[in-house]
DNA sequence: GTTGAGCGTT
């Protein structure tokens, strides 16, 4: 039965992509994903009814029409949140394009083996379009690799796909970031609040993997990384294309694998060097996030159904309480230091010394190596996330009173 | 067990 491959494109119209099947001839949606990075679903048009019609999908599984998948284009569904992203970003980069601003940069190649070569990362890299630089970088005396490197493409849309998803190279699974020199000279206006695209996944298992935890979020939206510290430690990172879905999932707790996972804010990571903040007091630790949990707004930005502070909003239920608090004798910085009584943030991690080494010895097995594995058997609900949200001043105001010049190291 | 690794001798 199995036919090979099934033809999809991202328009109906458009020159379609051969994806390969499974045995049993189903397609994994983390197969789809991987070139349509942020993939949410399939649909196609019926020749018999010449409706659209959504592909079965149960797990992470895809599942052929009555007819086997046949000759049909099929076409990939976004989340819808992301569709519309896509619209801003073409209107975007409209005028980007005008300003001549879609330059590509150097890239840095994250978790590279030892024994990568320039060669090898252009090789590897060419299949994704033109290079035009490689580097490994290496220590001067010895020679060997310091086990990262940069790449540059020609085009923009190159890069964007780089970035987009993680790389296997001579058998280590790798990641292409924006360099911190470049981060924070990019989009977002420059008087922008800084927003955060990242969010910390408190109460993880051990059992969740990277690729799960990816496969989850998919559903809210393009994911541009998942993060596991290792060794375990009950938490996660995971970054969105989009910094309104990141903030929209902050305060929530969310059932991944029957897991109850609590979503909030990244907090800067240490040692970041981006960003110098001038935010005063309401601009940073306040704004970063938006105020807690608000899924409503998404796409049309803040502004529909929030009032606005400045530069933070405030949803309808905050305001109530936001109002009740300002009667109060307590005021506003005592309904602040209510909520935040539970959650004492104590400023700053104590850094303990990293140690920089990095066993690449099981280079084969080790690490997020099951990035991209069949998901079969994950049995999360789809995004029924019904839960109340919109009381939360999440977590994490404290602290940050006091603007820092920090930043928001993401 | 709720806050991350590593960032470029141009």
């Amino acid at each position: 039965m199995a036919e090979l491959y099934i033809r999809v494109a991202e328009e109906e119209n458009e020159e379609p992509m051969e994806i390969p099947s499974e045995d049993d001839g189903s397609v994994l949606l983390s197969t789809v994903a991987a070139q349509f990075p942020g993939a949410c679903g399939l649909r196609f048009r019926s020749p018999v009814s010449q409706c659209m019609r959504g592909v079965r999908l149960v797990e992470g599984i895809l599942h052929a029409p009555e007819n086997g998948w046949g000759n049909l284009v099929y076409v990939v569904n976004y989340p819808k949140d992301n569709k519309r992203k896509m619209d801003e970003i073409d209107a975007a980069s409209a005028v980007k394009m005008k300003r001549g601003d879609m330059k590509t940069s150097d890239l840095i190649v994250l978790g590279l083996p030892w024994k990568t070569t320039e060669q090898d990362l252009k090789d590897y890299f060419s299949t994704f379009g033109e290079v035009i630089m490689v580097q490994v970088k290496r220590d001067v005396k010895t020679g060997n690799s310091k086990g990262f490197g940069f790449v540059r493409f020609t085009e923009y849309e190159t890069q964007d796909k780089v970035i987009s998803q993680r790389h296997m190279i001579d058998g280590r699974w790798c990641d292409c970031k924006l360099p911190n020199s470049k981060v924070g000279m990019r989009q977002q206006g420059p008087d922008e609040p800084m927003r955060s695209r990242k969010v910390f996944v408190g109460r993880c298992t051990e059992d969740l993997s990277a690729d799960e935890l990816r496969q989850f979020f998919m559903q809210y939206g393009e994911v541009t990384d998942v993060f596991i510290p290792k060794p375990f430690r009950a938490f996660a990172f995971v970054s969105f294309a989009d910094d309104q879905v990141a903030s929209s999932l902050c305060g929530e707790d969310l059932i991944i694998k029957g897991v109850s996972v609590h979503i909030s804010n990244a907090e800067p990571k240490h040692g970041s060097r981006q960003m110098t903040e001038r935010a005063g007091r309401f601009g940073n630790g306040f704004g970063a996030q938006g105020f807690g949990s608000n899924r409503t707004g998404l796409g049309t930005s803040a502004s529909s159904n929030m009032a606005n502070f400045g530069n933070f909003s405030l949803n309808p239920a905050m305001m109530a309480a936001a109002q009740a608090a300002l009667q109060s004798s307590w005021g506003m910085m005592g309904m602040l230091a209510s909520q935040q009584g539970q959650t004492a943030t104590s400023g700053t991690t104590s850094t303990g010394q990293t140690n920089p080494t990095r066993d690449q010895s099981q280079a084969y097995s080790t690490g997020n190596s099951n990035y991209g594995t069949n998901s079969a058997s994950l049995g999360w609900g789809t995004g029924s996330n019904a839960t109340a949200s919109g009381s939360g001043f999440s977590s994490g105001f404290g602290s940050s009173m006091e603007s820092k010049s920090s930043g928001w190291g993401m």
